[in-house]
DNA sequence: AATTAGGGCAACCGCCATGTC
DNA sequence: AGACATGGCGGTTGCCCTAAT
């Protein structure tokens, strides 16, 4: 018998968080903290198992996480990490401020290891494929509806043992940003006068919440700079009156300013560079410590290398 | 226009580590 | 020492959307 699950299922609600549930939650963790996670659903007021509230917090409604499509940059070091610490999302997930492992490891498996397959490199080892798997994959790519040849890639050539590809990137309605946790604003916005506690951005796939600052200059800093000029605000009459929620949508990805996006990317590009320099360090120092330590030969140097550390990050 | 199949991702599940009594 | 609670992690599932047919 395997242990007893974390609560009784019965009578929990399960699937999609709705907006009233995120509500709730929010405001049970603004005012009480993080933590108790089995005993926070029935004081939070919530249907819904202990575990499932701490996931949907610290996945998708914790204050800092950062939203939006993961940079080329983050792409980099996502793919470096992964060779170093292999599929520990957690881990890897830590050094990449305001990104959740879930995140990660989803676009790990969505995007980066089709990548790197199609680039010849092994996601697994991170070392080049063989011949033979090459060519299983380029006889993949040619069979009739593959999914490769169907969306993600536009060209696809071999020279020599590098293969080339060219992939069209999908772009994806962008997250909310959150700001933080405000209980009241009032604000005009496209000649409409809008009272309320929160404001839920909607997508087409899904809705989220938008905490909001009192300031109206703090939503648009705040949110991605090309949506600047393509938010329009609406009631919706879809959500219990209690919670006075409006909803925000959002236009098609124009009017973006690009000098602004050049230099968030320059400073991300260094964040980023700064870090995986930090880890390099860190191997480096750890590398010499092992040779200091083990220097009788009995260790394996790339374990030792590699455990020690991967346990820096633990502590 | 309707149907189908694949992609993306939030949510769930089971297991493990740690803390407390 | 062992039982239990809790938190955390990685793997997997299932739903929704959309492009292809």
């Amino acid at each position: 018998m395997g242990r007893a699950p974390c609560c009784s299922k019965v009578g929990l609600h399960r699937g999609p968080w709705t907006t009233r549930e995120d509500a709730l939650l929010i405001k049970y963790i603004e005012a009480h903290g993080e933590g108790q996670w089995r005993s926070m659903p029935k004081k939070a007021g919530l249907l819904r198992c202990g575990k499932s509230c701490r996931l949907r917090w610290m996945n998708y409604l914790r204050p800092d996480i950062k939203r939006g499509n993961i940079t080329p940059e983050e792409d980099d070091l996502i793919i470096r990490l992964h060779a170093l610490l292999g599929n520990r999302w957690s881990l890897i997930a830590g050094r990449l401020p305001g990104r959740t492992d879930n995140e990660i490891k989803n676009y790990w498996n969505t995007h980066l290891s089709k990548k790197l397959r199609s680039q010849g490199t092994d996601p697994n080892t991170h070392k080049k494929l063989s011949e033979s798997e090459l060519e299983k994959l380029a006889k993949n790519c040619n069979r009739k509806r593959c999914k490769h040849t169907k969306r993600c890639m536009k060209t696809r050539k071999l020279e020599g043992d590098e293969v080339i590809v060219d992939r069209i990137t999908k772009i994806h309605l962008p997250k909310p940003v959150r700001v933080k946790p405000v209980i009241s604003m009032t604000r005009n916005y496209s000649n409409t006068s809008l009272e309320t506690n929160n404001l839920s951005l909607h997508t087409t796939s899904a809705s989220y919440r938008l905490s909001t600052d009192e300031s109206e200059d703090n939503i648009i800093l705040n949110m991605p700079s090309w949506l600047d000029n393509n938010v329009s605000l609406e009631t919706n009459n879809g959500v219990d009156d209690d919670d006075h929620l409006m909803m925000m949508t959002i236009g098609s990805s124009s009017g973006r300013d690009q000098d602004e996006v050049v230099t968030v990317q320059d400073n991300n590009n260094q964040q980023l560079e700064k870090l995986y320099e930090e880890y390099l360090q860190l191997i480096k120092v750890d590398h010499d410590h092992d040779h200091d330590h083990y220097h009788d030969g009995d260790v394996d140097d790339g374990e030792a290398e590699l455990d020690s550390f991967t346990e820096s990050f633990l502590i």
